[in-house]
RNA sequence: GUGGGUAUAGCUCAGUUGGUUAGAGCGUCUGGUUGUGGCCCAGAAGGUCAUGGGUUCAAGUCCCAUUACUCACCCCA
């Protein structure tokens, strides 16, 4: 037997219904805030990747979906949005229509990392990026969108951490002081934390090996070394999200892996899921148009991993209703009517209400065990007597109740059940 | 890439110190008097016990290998 490949999987009907309501939902809030969708192909060159997030990031360095088509070029399955974005604003110069651009996505995404809970090869993302203002407004705007579609959800385990990385001639500095702290305590440092030292020192904050992290309690803090213009910015992120009622903590150890971020950082984290608890994550990227492109527009984003959400929100019971059945069931009483039956069922159809009939030929018992099944509102008898008489019987699911309708007000009926 | 766990019906799982024909619940299907669901009752279908080897008179059960799944590390959504 064929199965999905390691890492992938189906979504089946039964569940198909969770995914309509987070990606409405999804959609309704993005038009509230009018951002407006973009799609962008499922694979790209693979070096507006390699650019665009860092050679030195694990993601390129070892989770892509590398491949060479048949004129020998690399392309890869974008492994996330963020470059794809801004890679078709400069193609379109999107930036030259119009200053400010603000868009989102829905879209699967492809990392080659180890399965486990929370986290698959091929995942999904919906995520917003905003180009064309550094102003912190629209970094308190991204927390605030990702923020509200998680609480409409109706999630409450929700973390939200901040914390800004500035700019990088004060990072610069800062990685000079970091390393001078740590000059005299490398041996006592995990393996993986000295190997930081020279790709991503920030990162040893990351470390969940105890005596790291006992090292790094008093070491230098970025957000205590930045500059004046970062700084307010930071307050400014703070402020609006105070005003918005937004619960977050400042985390000075917040370090985002992605080469490119600037500024602003964030990360909301669930304790309902396992340890891949980080719903959403994004940040400021001023610097990221240049590096794969020939101009600067600042930009803003998030990405928020939609298997963990619908993970948080099956631990949490929120989404438990599925309401995607059909409205009524017909059910033929006489076996000679099939095609009668059929019929009056094509015209609900086209009027726009959802019907299901029986294609079995089974018994009326079993008609009526299936319109259970499916929880209908309605049972509708086709046969027998009335039907003789130019009637059909229309039965309450709920109440049980059954009236009488003669088969030329159908019309009728359906407007009404429509209205 | 590293480490742990698991593998028996469509799903969730029992299966004793190895011992006849492998079980339950749920789900599916049929029926419980002409044409009416849920609850209840009766019945039916459904299994290469992951795969391959080994030990034994005898293996779902013990041993080895393989594969798949799963959780965790690294990192990330």
């Amino acid at each position: 037997m064929i199965k999905t490949i390691a890492g992938t999987k189906d979504t089946l009907p039964i569940e198909i219904y969770k995914w309509h309501y987070l990606e409405n939902l999804v959609r309704s809030v993005m038009k509230e805030f009018n951002y407006k969708e973009i799609r962008t192909p499922i694979f790209e060159e693979t070096a507006l990747f390699s650019r665009g997030i860092g050679e030195s990031t694990d993601i390129v360095s070892k989770e892509m979906y590398t491949f060479m088509d048949r004129s020998e070029t690399s392309l890869t399955l974008k492994p996330e949005m963020t470059a794809s974005v801004v890679r078709s604003v400069l193609e379109h110069s999107l930036d030259k229509q119009q200053q400010l651009n603000k868009l989102y996505y829905i879209s699967p995404m492809f990392r080659q990392e180890r399965p486990q809970a929370g986290r698959y090869r091929q995942f999904h993302q919906f995520g917003a990026e905003a180009l064309g203002a550094s102003e912190p407004s629209l970094d308190a705007e991204m927390i605030i969108l990702a923020y509200d579609v998680l609480k409409k959800l109706g999630l409450k385990s929700l973390d939200i951490k901040i914390n800004s990385l500035g700019i990088p001639e004060s990072r610069e500095y800062y990685k000079t002081l970091l390393k001078k702290y740590l000059s005299d305590k490398t041996v006592h440092l995990s393996d993986e934390s000295k190997k930081r030292l020279d790709t991503n020192i920030l990162r040893i904050f990351d470390s969940k090996d105890e005596t790291d992290q006992k090292i790094m309690e008093d070491a230098p803090l970025l957000l205590e070394h930045l500059d004046n213009d970062s700084l307010e910015k930071f307050e400014r992120v703070k402020e609006l999200l105070l005003l918005a009622q937004v619960p977050f903590e400042v985390d000075p150890r917040l370090v985002r892996g992605l080469d490119y971020y600037t500024n602003t950082t964030f990360e909301i984290i669930s304790n309902s899921v396992g340890s891949q608890s980080a719903l959403c994550g994004g940040g400021r990227y001023d610097l990221l148009a240049n590096h794969i492109g020939d101009r600067n527009i600042p930009g803003v984003g998030f990405a928020a991993g939609i298997e963990r959400i619908l993970l948080a929100c099956e631990n949490e019971n929120c989404l438990s209703i599925n309401d995607e059945n059909p409205y009524v069931y017909l059910i033929r009483l006489n076996k000679e009517l099939v095609k009668e039956t059929y019929n009056i069922g094509l015209k609900f159809r086209r009027a726009g209400i959802s019907v299901e009939l029986d294609y079995l030929n089974r018994s009326v018992k079993a008609q009526m065990r299936e319109a259970n099944r499916l929880n209908t509102r309605k049972a509708l008898f086709v046969g027998g007597d009335e039907y003789e008489n130019g009637e059909v019987v229309l039965k309450d699911m709920d109440t049980g109740d059954q009236e009488i309708i003669k088969i030329s007000q159908l019309d009728g009926i359906i407007k009404k059940i429509k209205g």
